[in-house]
DNA sequence: CGACGCTGAGACAACGTTGACTCGACGGGA
DNA sequence: TCCCGTCGAGTCAACGTTGTCTCAGCGTCG
């Protein structure tokens, strides 16, 4: 295990502009100059500082310059998202990674775990480090904590979930919409029985999934039976659980319209085990990777989670150039994709 | 889409201790005690200052903190990995960020896309923020640009990859022998032509594996074979193509070991397209979520992400700690996870 | 030939905070 | 009663950088 030699064997502390200075035997000023590239600089004397600076390895401190310039700006956005490790949160912060790099600037990522105590710490942890802008997947249910913060100058835009009791910039999917379209698909291929499975209704995506869900059957005639809704967490093991209750009913639902990522996968689990994944038709809200290759492939409403990050990330850096229109909520379209599992008719497989 | 009023209706600045102070009646130096937990405040006084500070929504500037401190610490590390939308990349960092959450230090996260010169930049602007330590998964194939940077006192950790004319503590699966462990299984079930499929050579993992992979077949007294040993990039798409000419060969090859994620997907893909997924035997190093689930399920090398992100950022944090001893190399142990693809027996599926 | 504008570099202070030091008040022991 | 130690709060400078101002030197034009 052991290789080499210590890391810093002299922890000599970084070079500064002054150390530069001395070498190149300017002021710090011109230093300073030189390394913005103001362009009222000798260039002989231009290159004798870069020369020093190269010698030394110096390397500007953001930190202090942030501090010291008029904006105040640390060139680095913070982004709180539900889990850095799950596929969404992850393809979200990628999105608004690619719009901040063209910029250059950085993004502190901070992930929340559905705790609202959490999100309150680690939002002021980012604003104890002065970023520019906050991307917020909220975990909580009230943002008025962030009032002050707002007008102390702080952008922030929030993504797939509104904020509450706060006024600010929001880029959703259309969850409602979204849910509405896969009920109606299921309708449309004669079910009459679409159970419900969820994640916690306290969570604004699934309350407006499970709200598209109501409307398309009080549109379609349907009576609504609360023994096949399930509000379950957003776990694969409690959605396979109720996943197998609900299919062991006395008059067992003939679909499912399953509103999130992993409970989806938990149907998908369920299902197989009972053997019943060519008989129970499926459709799942936000789509995962591999939904394809299984057999039958899951229908699923696909997000745009691109468009999702990347509108939040150009709301922000719009505010942050300036911007002083009043908040705007947008809200980014969803779309069907069939793949089998949700064209599978009542009773069994497809007939076609 | 029009909603609200301006998000921030008079962009006045923070507060600062200064204003604090003011509200308080008292020196900014006492504000800082408070705001520090330092003792030796009168409980009175430090109320009264507390008082203040939430009134006018005072948050510390940790910017102007760190840089006046001693240490210059800004309670912050670096992260860079390959995509941070990608599993392995994201579980990667949210290890990292777990550990770090526990010392209250934030992560800042960038992309490499395997390219050496984002990888340069991409260090210096984290070198630049003043981050205390950098966690890397390296795109270059030379560090040793962060020489002068390690002198100067920025502690660092690679992960996954072993730097290049740079010594550096670093954590890495043991590729080798998971390579080694993964064409030794297919050849116990009596394959002899076994195909490669990997990422770029110039890849220190693929090359390790690449190397595992001949070891074994050396060991099995197998002569090598050009024809069925494709490195192709790191994409579903060409790990489709290569996988397609593959088993179009003359003499093709019964079983396939594939060195990558996004590969094994691939040619999970194309054997299925084929409808040889019952035909050929296929281990692939990796897993990824979901392999459990289609059938035959992907027999493959697991890597251990989570201790590779723990044991990196636990690395990292003791250097910060004054850990000065010689740098380390840890290798990791893998694990042969059996789900069925890997255990199809030579022309045809498992017999027993 | 002298005044003036311009160009390029340096001096100085300040960003928000904290380390080192100072100073006043209070209490106890001789 | 007086001196000194202690405790708590304040003053000052500095972290590394940049905005503002100043100033020296030079060329130009009347």
């Amino acid at each position: 295990m052991t290789q080499g030699e210590p890391p810093s064997p002299s922890p000599r502390s970084r070079p500064t502009m002054r150390e530069v200075a001395a070498l190149a035997g300017v002021a710090i000023k011109t230093v300073s100059r030189v390394v913005n590239e103001v362009p009222t600089v000798d260039p002989a004397i231009a290159a004798r500082v870069r020369e020093a600076a190269d010698k030394l390895g110096y390397r500007p401190n953001l930190t202090a310059s942030s501090l010291r310039r008029g904006d105040g700006r640390t060139a680095t956005i913070g982004m709180l998202v539900e889990d850095a490790a799950n596929p969404f949160s992850a393809a979200l912060s990628r999105t608004v990674e690619n719009v901040a790099r063209a910029r250059g600037v950085l993004v502190l990522v901070g992930s929340l775990d559905e705790d609202p105590a959490r999100e309150r710490e680690l939002a002021r942890a980012l604003i104890d480090r002065r970023v520019d802008g906050l991307v917020i997947v909220p975990a909580g249910r009230d943002h008025s904590y962030l009032i002050s913060e707002q007008r102390s100058g702080t952008c922030m835009v929030f993504v797939d979930r509104e904020p509450s009791l706060l006024d600010a910039d929001t880029v959703v999917s259309d969850n409602r919409q979204g849910a509405l379209t896969a009920v109606n698909h299921l309708l449309k291929s004669g079910h009459r029985r679409i159970a419900y499975l969820g994640d916690r209704a306290t969570i604004s995506t699934a309350a407006q999934r499970f709200d598209g869900y109501r409307h398309a059957l009080e549109v379609g005639h349907i009576e609504y039976d609360d023994e096949i809704v399930r509000h379950t967490g957003a776990s694969e093991e409690s959605a396979i659980a109720a996943t197998r209750r609900l299919l062991a009913l006395p008059n067992p639902p003939t679909a499912l319209f399953t509103s999130q990522n992993f409970v989806t996968i938990g149907a998908v689990r369920a299902l197989r085990a009972l053997g019943l994944q060519d008989t129970v038709a499926h459709v799942g809200f936000d789509d995962f990777p591999l939904a394809d290759i299984l057999s039958p492939g899951i229908s699923v409403i696909a997000q745009d989670v691109e468009q999702l990050g990347r509108t939040a990330a150009e709301m922000l850096f719009s505010r942050l150039d300036g911007d002083r229109s009043p908040t705007r909520a947008v809200t980014i379209p969803t779309r069907l994709i069939e793949r089998g599992s949700g064209e599978i008719a009542v009773g069994g497989p497809r007939q076609d």
